[in-house]
DNA sequence: GCAACCTGTAACGATATAGGTTACGCTACG
DNA sequence: CGTAGCGTAACCTATATCGTTACAGGTTGC
């Protein structure tokens, strides 16, 4: 599912993201270093934890945003809100099976 | 995030956001003359579960968000955002408690 | 070879949330 | 009174996070 091309229509904004803990690993883990064992103990955090968000089974609940602003440094906004554009992408696949009024033009 | 009244102080956002579902009523229902048992239908929910959301026991989910954007035209983005910046908040109040060590200034 | 790591992940349980159906008590109104 | 709308409790299911434990595979170095 994450490998669409699709590139041809009205070209809204269809980016497949990346889920959070993708970048999360080459923006953080990776240039410091840090094995996912490390990480997931400086984080507080299983390394099964951490294992499933770096490789997608898990997605970044808003405690975790906050834990990895404290360790990372971003704000936990940026961190929680790739996590909900992901979660939004998903959601609008789905958005044709979806049985809902309309009620308002606005 | 959208809601700040410009402190003159660095003044993070601590504005208690309201409950999505607060918005929710009173910017879509209420202008619209909707009852609750009316929009539930609508958006293709059960009362039960709208009326949690509207009292700030339930969050908005990423599909309710699409829902939402369906029936009331705003962006799912939108509604979801509203979401996660009220859980973030939430999440921020327990940052304290939280036992992560520093890994980078960035 | 072998020991020491690091990693992904399966198995299992605990906890939480979203969502549905059903049903109860309450309020407002014609 | 009867009806409609509302909040919500009870109960069920499905899914998700997170933990611990354990296993298998890969590196690295002695």
């Amino acid at each position: 599912m994450s490998t669409m091309k699709t590139t041809t229509e009205k070209s809204m904004v269809m980016h497949n993201p990346p889920h959070p803990g993708e970048v999360l690993r080459e923006l953080c883990l990776e240039p410091l270093g840090l094995t996912v064992t490390a990480a997931a103990d400086a984080l507080g955090i299983s390394r099964k934890t951490l294992s499933a968000i770096l490789n997608g089974r898990a997605g970044i609940s808003p405690e975790m945003a906050v834990r990895l602003s404290i360790a990372f440094g971003a704000s936990a906004e940026s961190w929680l809100n790739q996590q909900t554009q992901y979660d939004l992408w998903l959601a609008e696949q789905n958005r044709k099976n979806l049985k809902v009024r309309k009620l308002s033009a606005a």
